[in-house]
DNA sequence: GCCAACGTTGGC
DNA sequence: GCCAACGTTGGC
């Protein structure tokens, strides 16, 4: 089992939104780097949701992978903004997951105290100028996560 | 809204 | 294969 951030912006799609749907595909990653971290991901699998592009940015929650090896459907439909004219269902360049929802963190971390826990070594998504929007999480930064999150303001 | 970071594209 | 131009991400 291994742990995951997952990041998108909740005006596009929130962990409420997950929480309302229950099970969600994470489409229209296109960024070779992150779909190799979608394709390694096993169900089981748990992943912080981050919150990005909004303030404060931050990790709000636990997902659970439902899914493995999912292919990106949107990356054939002319119509979606995901459209990949490259690729063909023969050869899809896009696979994904399908995920879960799991817990909202009573307490969510901005970005600012991850910045003030965590080094970029230990996770990424503090990085400066750090684009990726999938990336693993070790399990020991796991464990201090979930702590932080699920402590009562 | 700004802009730094950085991935992708395409001409050569 | 290089690299300039361009587009996107995402924090602030």
């Amino acid at each position: 089992m291994q742990y995951w951030l997952m990041k998108s912006e909740p005006d596009v799609y929130s962990i409420d939104d997950l929480q309302r749907d229950g099970e969600e595909i994470w489409d229209g990653v296109r960024n070779y780097q992150a779909r190799n971290f979608l394709r390694t991901m096993e169900s089981g699998d748990l992943a912080f949701f981050y919150h990005s592009n909004t303030k404060p940015p931050g990790v709000v929650g636990l997902i659970e992978i439902a899914a493995a090896n999912v292919v990106d459907p949107t990356q054939f439909d002319p119509q979606s903004k995901y459209y990949d004219p490259k690729s063909t269902p023969d050869g899809p360049r896009w696979q994904t997951v399908t995920v879960r929802y799991g817990e909202t963190f009573p307490q969510a971390i901005p970005l600012s105290t991850l910045r003030d826990t965590f080094s970029p070594e230990e996770l990424q998504v503090v990085k400066r100028g750090n684009r990726l929007s999938v990336m693993p999480v070790p399990p020991e930064v796991a464990e201090r996560l979930l702590a932080m999150g699920r402590q009562q303001a």
